[in-house]
RNA sequence: GCGGGGGUUGCCGAGUUUGGUCAAAGGCGCAGGGCUUAGGACCCUGUCUUGUAGAAGUCCGUGGGUUCAAAUCCCAUCCCCCGCACCA
């Protein structure tokens, strides 16, 4: 019979809703409640996303099977930028956004539409709602919600949350560099770039030279080198401006003294002055205080930095090329007034030690990569790259570099900053880490923001609580408990509000937005209240209400008084929010350990007391297509619609869960997957047409088969709890099937309950991962109700592990007889004598496995009378007992063969004599515990 | 460099915590056979090398060591992947 997906599906589907399965109440069940964080509403729900969610959603279906009162809610993520960015592309007419809606599926007349923000917060929850629901979704939908000031509740929710960080101290204030956009006048951030997505402020550190009075300025990535320097570089043709700084005057380009202006500079210019003014001059280098010479080059960017650049040519490649050609290049030194002896004396200083270069990694790399002068851009770039990257991770400074040296580059970089801050020979301005573009098409620039809130976790108390907290958490898996510790370290202070963008107003400051990270740290705690809560006008709700509810302070019944409801209403929202809380797993994509997952127990710990503190978090990998990292350049990113409509749910399902688990990244196969389709259905045809039938006898074959089931089953058992879902599916699924076939192959007549115990156990252990098929079976056999929300199949005995044996024993006995049959190149075997091991050599076997040691062994069983009289057989035959451990438990051997004959004359063709006297070829002797002895005609 | 994970038989991937039953599960691929009008569907068998009696040899990144015994323990070493942030 062929399986109608799409009818099976919508069936169960709407079954389950009418009878709302999946929509938790607290009753007297234990609770379990896990959540997966909600996902960011600018499109469809991709493949990669269905599988974090449908990994809590499997533990969700074994769980509630297993008794528990589960809750798995989800809701719908809208804060930040990147809705409201798009929204305008779309109302600006931008092809790109509209090809990327057409792309995703949205039909021509509703693209209008998505000009407006609001409209994607109400769309794109919407279809994700179809989709998980299509693929068969567990979810209590009446607690989900969208976050933003879009939803009132939510947004007082987070207000309260802040108000009481701030109370707290875990926010504080500071300042911040952002990219800017000076045409805007506003922070430009990710997607409302043209170009430089990605980009971020970059500290440079200003050397400032002693010029006379003045002060020139270079700017540079590596502070650490000033020990280095030989010379300034100075474009000859460029315009730099004089210009007061904070009461000094410095030489910088034009463009420089603008942008520190906006970095908290008090910026006058005062003059112009020619590069080539500079040339030949010398001015005295910071922390060296030598005077060096000013040089003509090239490469100098006046929108980069100061325009001016201090020379290492040891460790920069530029440098040392810049050098290179004013040697090379008399004409080059005249344009300049320059003659050989101004240059010539000039050699790069050895400065660092790192692996894999000598002294002058610069001047090595140089030759390495061929570089033929200052312009060779493309090179140089990669050289420089190359030279950073070992210097800084590798290096450490030697001895030219005073009372640092001996210290790795990475600890020397901050000191040396440091110092030379310190004696105010250098200071900091920031630039964008690359080109970045603005819409409005002005080069952004960086800004330092005043005001700016951060939440501190930087600070070792807090860090103190969140290890706490770990301490006492379950990770699936427990390896990452580590990245844990280590982040909770690493984290500094962040940044947590943003001039634009849908969120949440910083309740105390509202010309700030509560940014998209840092306002879904605790929203788990919402979930329990967020159905009920929407039925309080939001303008009733204050700070008191979740004060009680989450916190259990002040007193209900003024609260009740507030907000216009009953005591009840008022304590019930308390009670639920305690009788789910703390949740027991929350289980996302490795990304976001080192952010979210950590931010959420930093909030967790800051507001809530220790018994709600999380009890677990669950990680998973990215997914994979085929072996390929998920890209748009590929064209390999499938929505969660695109494979429902290709392969149906369970189908989907199943391949995604089979794909991987752990931190390890999962892998679509889509050879697999195209033959599960017909592997499900082959279940269900089996199903159908086996239970309820067979044969009344137990025969020995029957046992053995109930005792597989059973002890697969245990298990399939633990390697859920673990959420390690492609093992469940490894050994619960096609170990079970391979265990079933056997089955099938040695018995003549299935046994009727053992065959119908087995049916029940396995669709019920697919049923979380394939849930549509599992309801039709459940039904078609005739069971009541759901197989969702039936119970998880409990051993209803111990397994029978000599049982297990014995049926190996039995296999091992026809691989040899194949083995010899192949080897002997014997092609149509008539008669196959087995001989069973002697008696006296399962008491010598079980002497030796007890004793380990023959001087031991020998003696006890020597004191025995039938030992005895075989005298040196014994001794020869412990011998190699104790050799090749042969340590095997007692198994009727011969009781198995005798049974098993039918079925080993059917699999070899041939007749089997057991234990017969005829042995030609004195094979019987061969025998040994676990093992037969054979003789083939 | 730091932190984390890993290197297993054509590929993927178990096994390593608790050394022996490991030539090493399972899947995919491949080969042969069966079923069939046919089949990319299904079933069976095989898939390191050699082998005319169930064996032997080699093997788990590399080199050492411990042990009666090592994929598994110890030491050294090489290589690969992820993160090193303020990005939804």
């Amino acid at each position: 019979m062929t399986l109608d997906y799409n009818a099976i599906e919508e069936k169960w589907q709407s079954r389950w809703e009418e009878n709302r399965i999946f929509e938790a109440d607290p009753d007297e069940r234990e609770k379990f409640f896990l959540n997966i964080p909600y996902p960011y509403m600018n499109g469809f729900l991709h493949i990669g996303r269905l599988y974090t969610y449908l990994r809590g959603e499997v533990l969700s279906r074994y769980k509630r099977m297993k008794g528990y009162n589960v809750l798995f809610p989800f809701a719908f993520h809208c804060t930040g930028s990147p809705i409201v960015n798009a929204a305008r592309r779309i109302a600006d007419g931008e092809e790109k956004q509209i090809r990327i809606l057409k792309n995703m599926g949205v039909s021509e007349e509703l693209i209008g539409k998505f000009a407006d923000p609001e409209y994607w917060t109400e769309f794109f929850p919407e279809m994700t709602k179809v989709h998980l629901r299509q693929i068969g979704a567990t979810i209590d939908w009446r607690r989900s919600f969208i976050t933003t000031s879009l939803n009132p509740h939510y947004d007082r929710f987070i207000s309260w949350q802040f108000r009481k960080l701030k109370e707290d101290g875990f926010v504080i204030k500071g300042a911040h560099p952002v990219i800017w956009c000076s045409k805007c006048q506003n922070a430009v951030s990710d997607h409302s770039r043209l170009d430089g997505e990605g980009e971020i402020p970059q500290e440079f550190t200003l050397l400032k030279f002693r010029h006379g009075n003045d002060f020139i300025i270079a700017a540079t990535l590596r502070p650490e080198t000033v020990y280095g320097q030989t010379n300034l570089w100075v474009d000859p043709d460029e315009t730099y401006v004089r210009a007061s700084v904070n009461q000094e005057v410095w030489i910088v380009s034009l463009q420089c003294a603008q942008k520190l202006a906006d970095q908290e500079k008090d910026v006058h210019i005062l003059e112009n002055i020619k590069g080539i003014e500079l040339i030949g001059n010398s001015a005295v280098a910071p922390v060296i205080k030598r005077a060096i010479p000013i040089l003509p080059s090239k490469f100098c960017d006046p929108n980069k930095g100061t325009g001016i650049v201090t020379s290492v040519p040891s460790d920069a490649p530029d440098d040392w090329m810049g050098l290179f050609d004013l040697k090379n290049d008399a004409s080059l030194r005249e344009k300049y007034g320059l003659c050989i002896d101004d240059v010539q004396c000039i050699e790069p200083i050895a400065i660092i030690d790192s692996k894999g270069w000598g002294e002058y990694p610069a001047v090595e790399i140089c030759k390495k990569m061929n570089i033929r002068d200052q312009h060779d851009r493309e090179k140089l770039t990669k050289a420089k790259k190359e030279i950073y990257k070992s210097g800084f991770y590798t290096g450490v400074m030697n001895k030219n570099c005073g009372e640092y040296s001996g210290l790795k580059v990475e600890e020397a970089k901050d000191k040396i900053k440091a110092m030379m801050m310190e004696e105010k020979e250098a200071d900091i301005m920031f630039e964008p880490s690359g080109k970045v573009t603005c819409r409005c098409l002005t080069d952004c620039t960086v800004k330092i923001v005043r005001d700016q809130y951060f939440l501190a976790y930087g600070d070792p108390e807090w860090k103190r609580l969140a290890h706490e907290a770990l301490d006492n958490m379950r990770f699936y898996p427990e390896v990452i408990r580590k990245q844990f510790d280590y982040v909770v370290d690493w984290l500094n202070n962040w940044a947590c509000t943003r001039k634009v963008g849908l969120g949440t107003k910083l309740p105390w400051d509202e010309n700030w937005m509560i940014e998209s990270l840092s306002d879904s740290t605790i929203y788990m705690a919402y979930y329990t209240i967020s159905h009920m809560i929407t039925k309080i006008e939001p303008e009733m709700i204050d700070d008191s209400l979740f004060d009680y509810i989450f916190l259990g302070k002040g007193n209900p019944e003024e609260i009740s008084e507030r907000i216009g409801k009953d005591l009840e209403f008022t304590t019930s929202m308390r009670k639920e929010f305690l009788y789910w809380y703390p949740f027991d797993i929350r289980s996302s994509g490795k990304d976001l350990i080192q952010n979210h997952l950590t931010f959420c127990l930093f909030n967790h710990v800051a507001i809530f007391p220790k018994e709600l503190w999380p009890k677990g978090f669950g990680v998973n990998g990215w997914l994979m297509i085929d072996k390929e990292k998920m890209s748009s350049s590929k064209g390999n990113v499938f929505t969660a619609d695109d494979m429902h409509g290709k392969y149906g749910a369970d189908v989907t399902r199943f391949a995604l869960m089979y794909s991987g688990e752990g931190i390890d990244d999962p892998n679509w196969e889509t050879n697999f997957v195209e033959t599960m389709g017909d592997k499900l259905e082959q279940w269900y045809n089996f199903a159908l047409e086996n239970y309820g039938k067979g044969n009344e006898e137990v025969h020995y074959i029957d046992r053995w088969f109930d005792s597989m089931v059973l002890s697969i089953l245990k298990e399939v058992n633990s390697l859920y709890e673990e959420m390690m879902f492609r093992s469940a599916i490894q050994r619960g699924y096609f170990d079970m099937q391979r265990a079933l076939k056997w089955y099938l192959k040695r018995t003549s007549a299935p046994n009727r309950a053992v065959m119908d115990r087995f049916i029940e156990v396995q669709t019920k252990i697919l049923s979380p991962f394939c849930p549509h098929v599992a309801e039709e079976i459940w039904e078609a056999i005739g069971k009541e109700g759901f197989i969702s929300t039936s119970a998880w199949p409990e051993p209803w005995k111990e397994a029978d592990e000599s049982m297990l044996q014995s049926e190996e024993h039995l296999k091992s006995a026809i691989d040899d007889i194949r083995e010899i049959l192949k080897v002997a190149r014997i092609e149509n075997p008539k008669n196959i004598y087995i001989y069973t091991t002697p008696e006296w050599k399962w008491k010598v076997v079980k002497v030796a496995s007890e004793e380990k040691e023959f001087k031991t062994a020998m003696p006890k069983l020597m004191a025995d009378e039938e030992m005895r009289s075989l005298g040196k057989k014994v001794s020869k035959f412990l011998t190699t007992a104790i050799k090749d451990r042969i340590f095997v438990e007692r198994v009727d051997e011969r009781g198995i063969l005798n049974e098993a004959r039918g079925f080993i004359s059917q699999e070899t063709g041939a007749d089997i004599h057991i234990d017969e006297p005829y042995d030609p070829e004195n094979k019987a002797d061969n025998a040994v515990p676990g093992r037969v002895a054979i003789y083939i005609e």
